[in-house]
DNA sequence: GAAATTATCTTGACGGCGTCAAGATAGAGG
DNA sequence: CCTCTATCTTGACGCCGTCAAGATAATTTC
């Protein structure tokens, strides 16, 4: 009487493989990673992947997506809080982004890696990692939204869509250089994060 | 009569390997670049890589060092030219790195990536992975020099070291993503390029 | 110039990897 | 029951990084 959709001969080893998965990145990064690993991990053969993944870069793909979705229910849960003023929204959207990305620096690190985004697509695959940037682009689209309910002075300013294009970019520079530890130490980080919001418009106060 | 250094069964067999890195990272990224291949390219035999190089990783760091060497010598040919008006020069510098970045887009990964920076350093390696970490050092001191020399205003401003951290944490962010296509088409990158310089401070006018 | 030393390269081998083909097994549906 | 399909296993292939042992060639020493 399980409460589970049907099970097989595993449980269900997709969801188990990536579990298993965000377990070796975690530990030792992409490199720690291999197929033959996951399976072992779960107690089946090397061969047994490959009915739930076309391929390691499904695989991949599925895990990344999986990130994108868990920094896009972050930021929802920031972005639509209608208690909070919009400005401190902002700000806790840089550093609830940063921490993402810190805490976790292997999955970030393949989320936004050349491997997944330069889907040479021989038309198979072309669904999975096509699925997996698009779960990337609703993450960006919720900065999209931010700013435009932040509704900032024309003057100086660009449409929101530029300015969320910017703000991710920097972000996302600030989040792996200060992994590379180009930052010092990691209280420099809120600093510089806190240096970039400054530049960006403000409403007059 | 040869002008160049002694030479022993290759050649020199090390600058010829870092050369034909090169080539296979433009070829098909990192992925692509195996000691096998380039030892094959090189008309040498599996094991003589490892005679120049202690592995895979320290090759890896050659190859990366080579990049930043090559990215501070097109800065300082910007930085450095007392011809133009510091902020030209600041303008020129945006567009040069993100150029660097995107016509090279292995290479640039590779020199930011996980791979290099994560030295575990079992000690022996320390030496080359060090190296190469301090050439991106020096790259990235331009942009400090470049702030120093700017004199921003005291008002709203910080000190050169934080906008050169942050200004060069958003170039890494706009190389990345929009590599990754997030931008929509390359004039784009430009405008957003543009958009970012605006936003740090500028001298009065 | 001959001998010793050092730098450079080769061959053979090991284990790990992604992947595929062929076959086994187990649950679902008639 | 039989059939069908989903799931998993075993065996095998070629590529990979790496090391140990040995060969060869340049350099150094006398």
């Amino acid at each position: 009487m399980t409460l589970s959709p049907p099970v097989y001969h595993h449980g269900n080893l997709r969801q188990s493989l990536l579990a298993s998965s965000l377990q070796l990145l975690r530990e030792g990064g992409v490199e720690a990673l291999s197929l033959r690993k996951l399976a072992e991990l779960n107690g089946v053969s090397r061969a047994a992947p490959y009915h739930h993944f076309a391929d390691k870069q499904a695989l991949l793909a599925a895990v990344a997506e999986q990130g994108f979705a868990e920094l896009s229910g972050l930021l929802h849960g920031v972005v639509d809080n209608e208690q909070v003023a919009l400005e401190e929204r902002l700000h806790q959207a840089v550093l609830g982004y940063l921490d993402f990305a810190l805490e976790q620096p292997a999955l970030y690190e393949l989320m936004f890696g050349q491997a997944l985004w330069q889907a040479a697509s021989p038309t198979g695959q072309a669904s999975s990692t096509a699925q997996f940037q698009r779960a990337a682009k609703d993450c960006f689209r919720q900065y999209v939204h931010l700013f435009e309910r932040l509704q900032l002075p024309a003057t100086n300013s660009q449409p929101p869509l530029r300015s969320a294009q910017l703000l991710w970019a920097t972000l996302h520079g600030l989040a792996q250089l200060s992994r590379n530890g180009l930052f010092g130490k990691r209280e420099d980080l809120a600093e510089i994060a806190a240096h970039a919001l400054a530049q960006f418009p403000h409403r007059p106060a």
